[in-house]
DNA sequence: AACCAGGCACTTA
DNA sequence: TAAGTGCATGGT
């Protein structure tokens, strides 16, 4: 096992980047540090006094720095968002966001799983389907740790045989999907990240199981596109107590986000959504 | 026992 | 194009 200690890391905060809704793969442990898999490895991530701390058998720094985004000069957004006055308070509790730049194939299907439905059951849905369809990581800590499976695997896996991970109705949209993806050797989907938001999202919305809201959610989260703005029914409901709209103007909440947010729409609503998910609780 | 969860697809008018 | 409705599952 190896570690690797990035310091002077600044807007950084572990239950904020964890728990905020962007992963699913990620669990804290008792000392406070987050253990999880990413670009197939398992790790342990822990902060102290500037410095982020990584234990994995993996721990090429520049896959670290890009994966927690750590380029991103966080402090800068926040100051240019803080114009807005109620943003700046959803800011305020928010402070340590950092939008993970995560695998999109993995994003697309956790976030079919994601609608209608909530962050603990996803967890375990996706977890199950780490668990019975991905490739064993070994043990860390005494426990072992899968990888998500990958287009290869999920196109090939019949409706009958994901009943074990509890999808509900989304497991028609997974192995549909799955297949479409496969079937160009996911070359449209890796694209993503170099088109230009239009484009990834017309793609992306041709997938069963993902529309405005999960396309919106899968280029954040994957394609690095920081404009995106994803409305749930959280978000719609922060938006209308804090800006007054009416909770099922999302056309308008998404005008609204794209001029007043501009051109960091996506990081503006983690803020929010980690805002109202957490308010009134200590953080 | 209804209602809800990081919505979407399908049907109707 | 818009508006309404069903949907698997599990928790409250």
């Amino acid at each position: 096992m190896k570690k690797l200690v990035i310091k002077d890391i600044k807007d950084f905060n572990l239950d904020h980047i964890f728990d905020c809704g962007q992963c699913f793969r990620w669990n804290k442990e008792e000392d406070g540090s987050y253990t999880g898999v990413a670009f197939g490895n398992v790790a342990n991530v822990n902060y102290s006094s500037g410095d982020v701390i990584i234990i994995s058998p993996f721990v090429a720094e520049s896959a670290w720095r890009s994966y927690l985004d750590l380029e991103r000069d966080y402090g800068r957004i926040k100051e240019a968002l803080s114009s807005d006055n109620i943003m700046k308070e959803a800011i305020a509790v928010s402070q340590g966001i950092r939008i993970l730049n995560q695998d999109k194939w993995e994003t697309l299907i956790s976030f079919i799983i994601s609608q209608n439905n909530n962050i603990t059951r996803i967890k375990g849905c996706v977890e199950m389907l780490c668990r019975s369809f991905g490739r064993s990581l070994g043990k860390f800590g005494g426990r072992e740790f899968f990888d998500f499976p990958g287009v290869d695997r999920l196109s090939k896996i019949g409706l009958a045989e994901l009943d074990v991970c509890r999808l509900g109705y989304r497991a028609k949209y997974i192995a549909e999907t799955a297949r479409l993806v496969e079937r160009d050797g996911g070359t449209k989907l890796s694209l993503g990240g170099s088109e230009p938001i239009e484009r990834a999202r017309e793609y992306l919305l041709g997938l069963p199981g993902v529309g405005p809201k999960v396309a919106d959610c899968i280029m954040l989260f994957s394609m690095n596109k920081a404009e995106a703005f994803p409305i749930d029914v959280w978000v719609a409901r922060v938006m209308s107590e804090l800006y007054g709209f009416d909770e099922e103007d999302y056309e308008g909440m998404q005008k609204f986000a794209a001029e007043r947010f501009a051109p960091y729409g996506g990081i503006a609503q983690q803020y929010l959504f980690h805002y109202i998910r957490h308010r009134g609780a200590l953080s």
